[in-house]
DNA sequence: TGTACATCAGTGAACGCGCGTTCACTGATGTAC
DNA sequence: TGTACATCAGTGAACGCGCGTTCACTGATGTAC
């Protein structure tokens, strides 16, 4: 059948946001494509009317998922309190526990650069990230210490999610986000 | 046929050591049992007379992992400058370029979290690095420090594996490393 | 000392399963006349 | 306006493949007599 003007541009789109939240969540090589389309209504075969293969859509979904965090953080970059917003946002318990809608780095990077797929992408992302925490650096040295603020948010992220005890994780973000917040104020 | 008195004590390790080995440089889902037991000049049928399942497997091969790393850790320590020591070798070129000989958090963490198989084991990784690091740091502030620095080392060598362009990894290790080093210090 | 038997680490075929990808097909819509 | 045809997003069976796991079997060694 044929479908109206923009239903393949919808679908195309439906595709990605799934695939964007399903690949954080649980990681790339853990995400099928038959149950991704199966969750969308479709079925497999009709995915490579919209990507040439999975890896193409793995691409498209972490550009789209780094695209939509640089909004959030800009719009909270706007705010009164630039950089100790970006730390509090990124060290949230909302943040920890919603994975499929955050940073795709702390959740996505290592399976990427295990699969030798290290691609340019990932590179964007960094940088652009370390360009927004650069920003609300005060001092010359901002260009390092912007490594050091990405740094200890993706791993302290990482290590939050990945611990079983609860009180562990919270101590884990709350410690990284006040020492944060104090240590980029002067 | 049967074997020499220590012969399946020798396999089993030799098993864990590949496993170690690879779950950190490859990934826990993309190695095989079966090309893991290639390696080694085996089978992969007889690798359930050494484990239950792949997960106790991966259960063993992680917390040797964490120990040995102890063990260099624990040496590093016993030496001049135990804080910077640890940092420089953390945040150094060849553990960046080893992960299968390297600490298991940047690279086995995510997955494990993910696959809703947050075992304890993580937790206690975490704990033991936590208080090595805090046995370093002066102030009263060591336990909430210690997790920044944690933090920032796991999400540098995570990072710095990541990215595709070798200058950017480098700057990466480089910032992070001196500015921890510093801040460590006094 | 020599023989019969038990042990059990490792063999290799087979199991069901889900993976990414291919492909001949369908059928509602848009276009041409 | 009515009819014939082209389009193409989506269907669903099938492809080869590697996965984790099972299982009947092998055969060199250790033990018992």
């Amino acid at each position: 059948m044929r479908y109206s003007e923009d239903h393949k541009a919808q679908t195309h789109q439906r595709i990605i946001d799934e695939a964007s939240r399903l690949f954080r969540r649980d990681g790339v090589g853990a995400t099928g494509l038959q149950p991704l389309m199966k969750t969308l209504g479709l079925t497999h075969g009709g995915f490579y009317a919209h990507f040439k293969s999975k890896d193409e859509l793995v691409a498209t979904a972490l550009r789209q998922a780094a695209q939509e965090l640089d909004q959030v953080t800009a719009k909270i970059q706007a705010g009164p309190e630039p950089l100790a917003g970006l730390i509090a946002s990124y060290l949230s318990d909302a943040h920890r526990a919603n994975p499929g809608a955050g940073c795709p780095l702390p959740t996505m990077s290592a399976e990427l650069g295990q699969r030798g797929q290290a691609s340019p992408i990932t590179d964007e992302v960094v940088k652009s990230r370390l360009a927004m925490i650069e920003a609300g650096l005060p001092g010359a040295d901002a260009a390092r210490q912007s490594v050091l603020v990405l740094s200890a948010l993706v791993g302290t992220l990482l290590l939050a999610r990945s611990v079983s005890d609860p009180e562990l994780a919270e101590h884990l973000l709350t410690s990284a986000r006040e020492l944060l917040i104090e240590q980029t104020k002067g």
